[in-house]
DNA sequence: CACAGTGTGTGAGCGCGGTCACACACCACT
DNA sequence: AGTGGTGTGTGACCGCGCTCACACACTGTG
């Protein structure tokens, strides 16, 4: 986990751990749910959204394997401010809300890592807005593509469990139709190949061009 | 401020204080700079913004009198992920960051009203981010007018220092013109008066219905 | 095997809102 | 009074992307 803690304090933690498993579209943590939890995402991969009052998703963030998420609502009390939904089938570790807020009291090296983790999701949150003024669906797509995490396999990053058309539809403010055509045309100039359901990154280069408004987006 | 600090610790921290004064437009805090520091709003109207790759320029809050800013790059040490503009000309009380550093650490009380802070930002700029899926700019213009921060007076809401159609268009996504006509209509219906440049709102209720989908936005 | 369920691909149509081009009101300044 | 700057109001145009309506591939499942 993303927390630097000793070797000796980990083991009582375990103990108060209960490990969960999700299947694919379970809700992993609710808006009103008032019990205050931690969770660690050990596999699998889970989507931070919300939904519009008249009822259209909106995709927040996604959540790796090594992530923990449910910080916020531990910190200020008050419920959530989204649901996070499992996008795959996963597992994850919770901790209740009490032994962690014990935890990170007791610990200022972890009040410390949970107030730069909170800092991190203030940024990337802001990222993500500043995406969505990206006059063009093509450069949302571009520049969310770009920020999954990727891991080079000789000399290609490549996405594994490339989310859904939808999925990132709703993060980036269009139609699972838009993506699906976008994604049409990055194959079609080899940008991107997909290989079942890892997404290798051809050119970043140019995706990132694109992104940026240097290079257009190509018409078909 | 909304610091729980007992009067005493008050006293030396206002010799480490800087007061400042900026004109409508100027840059009262950037996004490279690598001088962290606290900011305190004493009077006028900062608008967060930040600019996209192709130069559009993006809103990402509002900061009003006796709020703070500049809390992120102090938490993390990063530079600020975006610039702070004096929307109408403002002064702010600056405390240099290394003083911000040991204040907040010294006491834990502050440490966990920062740790709020934050979470609380979080909340905003999620809640800002789920604004910007709301398919019409009608909707959107009247979520965010509603969540201005308003003071009653005679018994309808009034909004001080109305944002100009620009600041309030790069917060919603939308053109100036289109900010424009929405207010026409808002005019119009009698939904909104504008008296100077305060703002009065009538009919928060059926502005609510409107942001929330439930009444039409009106055509003409 | 048929079957549903889910994700993807594709066409047609059309309306909203971005962009550009103005005009005009209002204020501060000297 | 003139003068520039800034904010607002308004029309015309047009193209992008949303919506709706499909078809089809690929699962796991009875």
């Amino acid at each position: 986990m993303l927390q630097p803690l000793a070797r000796e304090a980990l083991e009582p933690l375990s103990a108060r751990m209960a490990l969960r498993s999700f299947p694919r579209r379970a809700m992993v943590m609710g808006k009103e749910n008032p019990t205050q939890e931690l969770g660690f995402l050990v596999e699998g991969r889970l989507q931070g959204v919300d939904f519009t009052v008249d009822g259209r998703s909106v995709g927040m963030y996604f959540v790796d394997p090594g992530d923990y998420f449910g910080e916020l609502a531990l910190v200020d009390g008050k419920p959530p401010s989204e649901f996070v939904i499992a996008a795959v089938k996963s597992t994850v570790a919770f901790l209740d809300g009490a032994a962690a807020r014990e935890l990170i009291l007791g610990h200022p090296a972890l009040a410390q890592a949970v107030m730069a983790r909170l800092a991190q999701r203030v940024r990337t949150v802001m990222a993500q807005r500043t995406l969505l003024s990206l006059p063009n669906p093509f450069q949302r797509l571009c520049v969310l593509l770009l920020q999954l995490p990727q891991r080079p396999v000789d000399g290609v990053a490549e996405v594994a469990q490339a989310p859904t058309h939808q999925e990132l539809a709703i993060m980036i403010n269009a139609s699972r139709e838009t993506v699906t055509r976008a994604f049409q045309v990055l194959f079609l100039h080899k940008v991107l190949v997909r290989e079942g359901n890892i997404l290798k990154l051809m050119q970043p280069e140019l995706m990132r061009d694109i992104a940026e408004g240097r290079a257009d987006p190509p018409k078909a």
